[in-house]
DNA sequence: GTCATCTTATGATATTTATCACAACGCCTG
DNA sequence: CAGGCGTTGTGATAAATATCATAAGATGAC
């Protein structure tokens, strides 16, 4: 890992201590903050690894990620996008020595970074802290589980869609959609061709369902999206 | 749940209990498996329904099951199988109020269900409790998660030999495994067609790469099948 | 035992998707 | 500003996969 800088900022005011610390008394979060560094990266670097050993329990500030993992055939698969609030190492955290995906910045995003073995003693002493964590963890691997289930069983202009809707609900909440990956980054996602993603998107182009400038995609009938994302 | 028969065994002498409560002590594994209830399924049998109330913690005593998810257009997709010592309901458990898939017997199947209630209590009171089931859940999800992508990457006849090692290596640990899922079922795993399945499954048979006695495989050429299941 | 039903099996054909080839555009660098 | 390189874009063709049709075993109900 190679942050770009170091910025020092105290977690009883952290936004994200409401998610990860609130069931953890003062003295704790200064155990467990007292190992805390902040990180800051720019877009496309890579924040961890695949491959590197896990010493450090990682979680997101801002900014944007996506996880991805190296084919043995040299092709990139992107397994899911994470914002803030969603988490990042925390996937193989406890149950692997080395990092199973790679986590790199689709923006500029910061992250907070403590002693993994801090957070596996305060897991044993504070149960709420423990039960907290287990729910988080449980939420973020069965929604990459079911997005990938529902991804395969599509085709492609489903699939196309289904991204699309994913970005504009879960990531922007909104219609217009700033794209934060190239179409090859969809079609590693997907499962699909870079060629069959720009294809697909030209045509709901074409047939009024979507408007394009560039990178900004503006959902136009959100309604036959839905339907091409569900039935084809 | 229809369980089929009810029986009472000691959860002192239960061989599960070195993987779930290892770190228990003798009260509190009082208190969890007083409220425990074993259960009996046979083959084919529905343990978990889709959709149906998350209110105890079980997992797998013997036996196979697979976990299947109905897709929105009527198919059935099979996310993963496990065995004892793998979850079952734990997937969801910690993060939805509701089962996100089924649980159905492809065995004679036995079960040990657990107030969850309980469960939950033991984790806020048990550090070590809490840690070990934080491990497993990471372990079996993160294996979903990459079984998955693997499946994905690969084309029909590489998803097929896939499959059959993931039987031959995991499940049955020999060359010799008694399938234990129908063309249809392996199709619903690795998301292909049945017809395909079975094409693909005769034609490493007439190369010589398995033998097959119905429902029994035996793999002749596994170096074989392995390449397969890597370039194609 | 026999009928109905499901699974396995195979072939022909249609559809979906990938591959290859090429061009235009933007963007960065020297 | 020129050149290189990655991304977007489109078309023709090849390859992979699904669909449809049909039939032979297996299996279970009665």
């Amino acid at each position: 890992m190679e942050p770009n800088s170091k910025y020092e900022c105290s977690c009883v005011e952290c936004k994200l201590k409401t998610l990860f610390f609130e069931k953890v008394d003062s003295n704790e979060l200064e155990m467990v903050c007292s190992s805390k560094i902040e990180y800051q990266f720019k877009k496309g670097d890579t924040i961890i690894r695949e491959g590197d050993f896990i010493n450090d329990f990682i979680y997101l500030k801002s900014g944007l990620v996506k996880l991805t993992r190296q084919t043995s055939n040299g092709k990139e698969q992107i397994l899911s996008f994470a914002k803030p609030f969603d988490f990042v190492s925390l996937l193989s955290v406890f149950s692997s020595k080395r990092y199973n995906y790679s986590v790199i910045a689709l923006d500029d995003t910061s992250i907070c970074l403590l002693a993994l073995a801090d957070v596996k003693k305060t897991i044993h002493e504070n149960g709420d802290f423990a039960m907290n964590l287990m729910v988080k963890l449980s939420e973020a691997t069965d929604m990459i589980i079911l997005d990938n289930l529902e991804i395969r069983r599509k085709h492609l202009k489903g699939r196309v869609a289904h991204v699309l809707i994913y970005f504009s609900e879960y990531i922007y909440k909104s219609n217009m959609i700033q794209l934060p990956v190239s179409r090859r980054e969809i079609a590693e996602y997907i499962g699909m061709t870079t060629e069959n993603v720009i294809r697909t998107l030209s045509e709901f182009k074409k047939d009024g369902i979507i408007r394009t400038f560039g990178k900004d995609i503006d959902i136009v009938d959100l309604v036959r999206l839905r339907s091409i994302s569900e039935h084809g």
